[in-house]
DNA sequence: CATGAATGAGCTTTCATTCAT
DNA sequence: CATGAATGAAAGCTCATTCAT
């Protein structure tokens, strides 16, 4: 019955949640109105159970790349893949996540295990690497992160809504760079 | 009137557009129903008209950021600077923007204006860039001009959500560090 | 708009509260369910109106009978006329209340005006009866008054099933003398 | 499982029938829904076993009390005892009655029964009376059956819907004087 | 110009009922 | 025999929208 959501999943994706009639859900899946209701308290659960079910997988991805003893920096690099390979995983439902944000947030289970699963593991890593002196200092670690999932998230969404699918090689390469190294070119910098 | 409508833009980013009834945007902005169709067309056309207020505002600001002879490592700091202080001046707009992204996408002249005021003019400036050797080459304009757009609007409506207002300064000066030269640490090269 | 709503109370009184749908309250009255939404809370508000207006008319009634100079036996028998004439002018209405005793019963607003309109001024006159001595003292007041209420809309309401309509004259002659005298048969006392 | 299903009986008094689900008699009775549905036919049917047990008992008691060579006007007083005392014996059920009497009144086998019950023996009585002399002439026999059918079921379950709890003895006496001798003072009469 | 009144269309949700085990 | 699981059917209510004034 997991794989039937996957086309809730898609539905919601592409139509927006308030859009979404039941019924639509119930020829997607192709499970009854009346079922539906009988595995999930309403429309709004069945959103929840599917960002719950990508994002307990985004905590378990995230946290495994955010441990160990390597250098900041590269769990970092590891926690950018982690989360876009993540995002290749469950596309329909990431793109779910970001065309309707506003509701999401209002879901405050689902707002706490988007903290949970992404920031919080991000700033600790901000801060080791501030320690390890393997990333630079930041002012304000809460917006930075804000700033790395802002990326990460668009620049893969931008890939799911051409067509659902994620070449996650290519972007994780793409994002990797410019969140460890940004745009600029890189500076020659003298040896003191 | 205009400024009638600000109220308007604050009941959508709060509820979202469809939890948003015409009757509370005729309570926020003390516009009767049907006078608020007198001059829309509709509940869409009142966000798209606020949409369209901030992308004009946007498109101009970046425009003027984006052009000029500095080299265009510069010019994206200016642009990233220009929509931090877009996105100050109409918060509720932009947080409504962010919280219904998919709602905004679905509205062709909507989603066109967001490439033509921010997308088009970065993807432009990461070509001169790389041309003047300001900024370094990158695999994918594409994604990465999806991440520069990502990583502002996530990170300013960060701020946003919390109290509706933004500290443009603060948050340029991280978000233009993070986009120039990213997380990792200045990495120390020899002169040959 | 009033006299659109006795068809209402007869679609009340026919097929009981619960079973009667706004669509056929619709039909009833020729007036659209959103209308209907319009001027109404929702289908109990409905019965609510009509209950209020029917209670009304018998508060009124049944004051203007309870009042007076006359031996509390008198106005006693007046109220049972009042009752039975304010059932004959609300047939539907009193049909529905008298199916639907129990939801009626679970609206504060019309239980109490039951009270108000029919059993205060009856227990009161009740005293005053046995003050006066035209009325035998009863040993509980309160449960008198219900069994009178009980008596006038049970055999009232008998009527009213059988074909919507009331004759008052005969039933308030029957009623008022089984109120008053009960039945047995006249007991012959010796004068002393 | 008789004992069970007083429960039920409770549970449409005070919800009334069609705002009872079969979940709610499922709950309060401990017996699952389906197995509801194993012994009975529907919802109907578990308000008609109930109304039903309840009639034959009110049948059997009215019978023997309408029986016998004393007066009319006696067996009368024996058959008002005898509908308190069944009420007193099921209480939730009488209000489950007075509560949805309209939907009593639709299921025909329960409209009969209580015609049969109650109604004919009274009648019968009324007739009996007038030949004995024991009881006064009424001119309509149906009306005043109603009336007094009105005036316990009303009385007594002024009572139930307080503390579902009946004190018979007091209602009995306060009810059997009304429905015999009324509330008139008794008025002196000259011996011819 | 502006608006109060009126309504058509539709959707979530509930629930009685069935049936395989 | 008894019951948990599943579902078809229905209805209350909301709301965007229209229109007469």
């Amino acid at each position: 019955m997991a794989e039937r959501l996957d086309a809730a999943a898609r539905v919601f994706a592409d139509q927006g949640f308030d859009q979404t009639r039941i019924e639509d859900l119930a020829e997607a899946t192709g499970i009854p109105r009346a079922t539906l209701y009988y595995y999930f308290a309403g429309k709004e659960d069945i959103l929840a159970w599917l960002l719950r079910r990508m994002l307990g997988d985004m905590a378990d991805a995230v946290a495994a790349a955010a441990s160990g003893a390597a250098p900041a920096r590269d769990r970092l690099a590891a926690v950018v893949r982690a989360k876009i390979d993540v995002m290749a995983r469950h596309p329909a439902t990431c793109r779910a996540l970001l065309a309707d944000l506003g509701r999401a947030g209002r879901i405050p289970e689902i707002s706490a295990a988007i903290q949970a699963a992404f920031h919080h593991p991000v700033r600790r890593l901000l801060a080791e690497g501030e320690a390890d002196g393997s990333l630079r200092p930041v002012g304000d670690p809460e917006t930075t992160a804000s700033a790395v999932y802002g990326a990460i998230s668009t620049a893969a969404t931008h890939y799911l809504v051409a067509d659902n699918h994620l070449d996650s090689e290519r972007v994780t390469v793409e994002v990797t760079t410019f969140v460890l190294a940004g745009l600029g070119a890189p500076v020659v910098r003298a040896r003191r």
